[in-house]
RNA sequence: GUGGAUAUAGCUCAGUUGGUAGUAGCGCCAGAUUGUGGUUCUGGAUGUCGUGGGUUCGAGCCCCAUUAUCCACCCCA
């Protein structure tokens, strides 16, 4: 075989795409129903606008993004967008929605690029669905946020999908803890693995994701983030848990959820399912209330999620089955002899105008044949045109499910498929 | 970046101690009195056995390398 496709990369097509289809079309609705719009941004960017967004210290930033020079004289470095955030902020600043009405309300479904070893629900080029909503502190949006990605696994039918919430706190809190955090780590550094002594300088809020069994066993009695929030931090977090209470939002406080993205603030979330592989979090997310600025702007909040389209797709596999292709036509027109194929085209194209979905024999298959690949492309109807139609003017038209057909004239073709 | 498994027809896979590939299933194409599908029956097509080396009289089967896929670590969606 030729050349095959970049490795963790894939193409869609029949069913699957079908279902890719799907899921944007109630993502759109999704987000219609919350008042959130979309917005397109390249599909590169600045290699600085990722650096600065996600952060020098990820692993996207460090060792993960695709980045290229392009022809100009500049030299400027290019990165494909490993995330959907840092475009979106981008465009904020730049086409000035801050001074719209406020607060800004947006989503996307984009692909994104990461250079990672590909596996079970992960590729390099991936889709994200997310939503970034600006300019809103209180934790009422934090809530609308959980409360549309909570929706969407509803209406995606998606149920084995548990809400992990926390709170990191403010840039404030979150300093003082982490020097309280580096005294604890430094007590028990002989204890820790080799990545975690270096998160510990670099990061320290990153080891207590780590896995490994001697360093669980310190973390564990590790002192945690949620319990050196400010007053101000604690409020709102308590204002989220009350909002998602109401909202009848089912959620664990889950005091580990860190996120690997630098720019997070106060709440963090994740979904997380556990049957589709090592890769659970299905979408993730929360409040960064210091990007905004970061990236150039005047202070400004922001809370939003990215979730996986590949992972969503593998819950909603497991929950409704395999996918299945849609029903692309309404109705096959097989005909025999040529003067009946040119009837039969003129008769397709004025039924397609009509919106009445038409295919037609194209390979010259004997009559049986025809009707087989009607049932295979699954018409809804069919009927044969011959010498005999072509003279009477009329054509017996079957229903491919039941079996039973009704003749009827050339013109009413249309008015009989949409009558039923 | 680290580790494990796999790589034979379009797909799922057989292939026995190495003797130059399958009546396998599904799919595809076609036929079963010349104008009607879904069931059944019959027939047919298709493989550089992932790629490149090596061992051997001889390799799908052994060895090395390489690439890809899957899975896990890491990280994340």
């Amino acid at each position: 075989m030729g050349i095959s496709a970049p490795r963790g990369t894939q193409d869609f097509y029949g069913p699957y795409m079908d279902a890719v289809l799907e899921l944007e079309a109630t993502m759109r609705d999704l987000c219609d129903d919350f008042g959130f719009s979309e917005i397109r941004t390249p599909m590169f960017e600045r290699l600085e606008l990722f650096q600065r967004g996600v952060g020098e210290t990820t692993d996207i930033v460090q060792k993960e993004m695709y980045t290229f020079t392009d022809k100009s004289r500049h030299a400027r470095e290019f990165a494909l967008k490993p995330e959907g955030t840092a475009g979106v902020v981008r465009a904020y600043l730049e086409r000035k929605m801050y001074a719209e009405t406020q607060p800004t309300k947006l989503y996307y479904i984009t692909p994104a690029f990461r250079y990672e070893k590909p596996q079970k629900g992960r590729f390099r080029q991936f889709h994200q669905f997310g939503i970034e909503l600006f300019g809103a502190e209180g934790p009422e949006a934090d809530a609308e946020v959980i409360g549309l990605g909570y929706q969407m696994l509803q209406r995606l039918g998606i149920k084995d999908v548990v809400l992990h919430l926390n709170s990191l706190g403010d840039a404030d809190s979150r300093k003082k803890y982490n020097e309280i955090l580096v005294g604890f780590l430094k007590d028990n550094e002989e204890g820790l693995c080799e990545t975690c002594r270096e998160r510990m300088v670099k990061n320290p809020l990153r080891v207590l994701d780590c896995k490994i069994e001697s360093c669980q066993a310190i973390i564990k009695d590790a002192p945690l983030m949620l319990n050196h929030l400010s007053q101000a931090d604690t409020a709102h977090f308590e204002g989220v848990k009350a909002y998602l209470e109401e909202m009848e939002i089912p959620y664990e406080v889950d005091p580990w959820i860190v996120r690997g993205l630098d720019y997070y603030t106060r709440t963090v979330f994740e979904f997380i399912s556990n049957d589709i592989g090592a890769q659970g979090t299905v979408c993730g997310g929360g409040r960064y209330d210091g990007l905004i600025e970061e990236m150039g702007g005047q202070p400004t909040p922001g809370v939003g999620f990215g979730a996986g389209i590949e992972r969503l797709l593998l819950t909603v596999e497991n929950a409704k089955g395999q996918f299945k292709a849609r029903q692309k036509v309404d109705l096959f027109i097989g005909a025999m002899g040529e003067t009946a194929k040119v009837k039969a085209m003129g008769l397709a194209n004025k039924l397609r105008m009509a919106g009445v979905g038409t295919s037609v024999d194209l390979l010259g298959k004997s009559v049986k044949n025809q009707m087989k690949y009607a049932n295979k492309i699954d018409a809804k109807y069919s009927f044969i045109i011959g010498d005999n139609e072509l003279a009477s003017g009329q054509i017996t038209i079957k229903n491919m499910e039941t079996g039973d057909s009704d003749t009827i004239g050339f013109d009413q073709i249309a008015d009989y498929i949409k009558k039923v």
